[in-house]
DNA sequence: TATTATTTTTGACATGCATCAAAGCTATAA
DNA sequence: TTATAGCTTTGATGCATGTCAAAAATAATA
């Protein structure tokens, strides 16, 4: 959230954000069809969310981590359109979305923050469908590492090294492959030397040959 | 655009919109990395939005038709993030995004109705991604034509009868299929009698058929 | 009209990923 | 410790879609 607001404008941003909901891992912080009422802000915790179809397959369609806001799927139809499920204990800021909207008719650089949120998921989006649509299993999981890092990174973590939320399913379903293919996938980067690999741990060794991977052209 | 404004309100919405650009088949509404400024209300044409790698590869976001919006994608960064271009002669509102947001302040209906729009287009986009993710090529191409049917049925056209303004590699590239598979897919349609298809124009003859092949389970 | 370019269709073949299966590993509980 | 369940790895095989190629249909241009 950006600064440059009055000790008022201060005081409203926090009563909007008071609410603290904690969500066990495996629960869901909402389901497809729930009526929507707020967006939520990760505090801390990681989360999936996904969409079915009708004859039961799944899609992840993102995995958020602190920092990030989840919910906006809802606004559309005021139900929610995808489940959220907590892959770790996790910790929310309920933001009743009436109150965002009150506040940010007010608060210029809130509306304008609540605009970017959204449009950032939808480039977030259009990256996924040119993944899904055109790279294949070897750059889909290089570029979900890199990803994956470069926004731990932005949370002071390591850009080398992460621990995996998700299972090796969860990772397939999100990048449109079987969890057996993303297996392999890994097992190929692991002995070629650009990552290792323990289960859930991954360290990148050579981030520059999974860049090379990802974007093959960019180092012709 | 819903009503209920006043006389004053519907004014400074007129004022807002007033301004028009006319784009010819072929022309780029927008480009990737131009400045932000404005959204797009399509007044009358159809366009396809697509984002590129670096390598080249082209991936279509989107099929937009009179009466939706588009440009959202700039809002995050500033700049555009994909390109828009004309499938047919076009013409658009041209919208200044700051005068949305300074009209949004005065009127929640508008600012509810900017909100609605994006998340419609998240939730768009997260249906792509069970499509591309989770779907083989007739079930994609099924999916495709019951919703560009029904998009053009709420605009009062046929339910049935339609003419494509894009070509089979401009699909192929929405729906991760190779324009050869696309075409494939809409002769068998054709020879199980579900279709009728003469290059661009496509009449359904049997929806049903149809929307079984898209979601299988619901028919059982 | 003839000519050229673009788009579409269809066939033959190749391949990347899915599927099926089994074993190994890890974590949790008894 | 052993037992159980869930997750991951690896191998063998199959299939849906990609690739390559050529012809047909259509549209654009001279």
């Amino acid at each position: 959230m950006p600064t440059g607001f009055s000790a008022d404008e201060m005081q409203k941003l926090d009563d909007m954000v008071e609410k603290r909901r904690r969500i066990k891992q495996g629960e869901l912080l909402f389901s497809s069809g729930d009526e929507f009422v707020s967006l939520y802000a990760i505090r801390v915790g990681f989360f999936k969310t996904c969409v079915s179809s009708e004859d039961g397959r799944e899609q992840v369609t993102g995995f958020q981590m602190a920092g990030e806001i989840i919910g906006m799927d809802g606004i559309v139809s005021d139900h929610h359109n995808c489940n959220a499920i907590a892959l770790e204990d996790a910790e929310v800021c309920v933001m009743p979305f009436s109150d965002i909207e009150h506040l940010s008719r007010e608060l210029p650089a809130l509306q304008r923050n609540v605009h970017k949120i959204m449009s950032r998921e939808i480039v977030r989006e259009n990256s996924v469908m040119m993944l899904l649509g055109n790279m294949r299993a070897e750059e889909r999981l290089a570029a979900f590492l890199l990803n994956l890092v470069q926004r731990l990174h932005a949370r002071g973590l390591s850009q080398s090294e992460l621990v995996l939320r998700m299972t090796r399913e969860e990772i397939g379903s999100y990048l449109g492959l079987k969890l057996e293919t993303v297996s392999r996938a890994f097992s190929k980067f692991s002995e070629d030397g650009i990552i290792e690999v323990k289960q859930r741990y991954v360290r990148i060794v050579e981030p520059d040959a999974l860049k090379k991977i990802f974007n093959p052209q960019t180092y012709y």
